[in-house]
DNA sequence: CGTTTGGGTTAGACAAATTCCAATACCGGG
DNA sequence: CCCGGTATTGGAATTTGTCTAACCCAAACG
């Protein structure tokens, strides 16, 4: 079902050809078309923390042109297929990463910025017991930060 | 400095006197007011997790009226003065969190319902080294549930 | 007692993120 | 090549939250 093969999106992993990411939108259930590939190009490629209106610049920075509402749908519908994570964390807006591996963050309460704990970094001893009939669906350790200065 | 005295908020927890609420706001060096006396008194009384709007609502559906902006600014005050918690897990709206007490949420992904894991049901083995300079500002877990039928 | 004064409160305008909508463009299968 | 369903689009609409400038009020003051 899922291949595996295409888990790239953390960062440093090497930036993939258009065939990887078509491939991986087609592994996700996801038909690429024109603007979907250029929105998961600057996902891959950049492999940061992107908000909407930075994904909006950075696509329309190439030659492509997306219109707001595409990459508004276009990152719900990835979210959606987890190709890639939503991480809310910020009041003001959502970020999206593209690294689907397992891992947590730091969020700097001054900044704003975002960065990743890895999974091997962290460890949850036990996890409660879930209320009836529920499954699991992530499990999201957020660290907030700020400078020690005071 | 802090007189844990006051640590109600948690759910079942009796409905504090507003003298207890008044005394909670001037130790946490928040002056108490009428509209912040009424915004406490459904935050603490409630013992839910409430957004903006529905602070507003119920603290009109009483005798008392506040504006929106004073419910804004109150909120915003008493979470700088600590006396609640802000979570940010619904991408759309900030949860207020009465309950100091360290514990974490389930977020049930279908209805959007925050619910209570108690601190002593989830544990946390390690934490990793924080960023130069940085110190913790609180960790919070969102362990994310959906209904199990698929 | 009136006045000053400095928060606190307010209504409504404003801002930013996201969704909605109706019209148009596109694409793969027959 | 045509068709039907799906994508895309611009702009309007919605929603949450902030800002502003006037106003109110209580405590300190004279």
């Amino acid at each position: 079902m899922k291949s595996k093969a295409y888990v790239f999106g953390m960062l440093g992993a090497p930036v993939p050809t258009r065939e990887q990411i078509a491939s991986a939108l087609r592994g996700h259930g996801i038909t690429p078309t024109h603007q979907r590939m250029e929105i998961a190009q600057v996902l891959f490629t950049r492999c940061e923390h992107l908000c909407a209106e930075q994904v909006l610049v950075s696509v329309n920075e190439r030659h492509a042109h997306s219109s707001k509402a595409t990459v508004y749908n276009t990152l719900n519908l990835f979210v959606e297929k987890k190709l890639i994570r939503e991480v809310i964390v910020d009041p003001v807006r959502v970020f999206y990463d593209p690294n689907t591996a397992p891992h947590h963050h730091f969020y700097n309460a001054d900044t704003g910025a975002l960065s990743d704990i890895d999974a091997g970094e962290i460890e949850v001893a036990r996890l409660p017991a879930l209320p009836e009939g529920m499954v699991t669906d992530g499990v999201e350790i957020i660290v907030r930060i700020r400078a020690a200065a005071r």
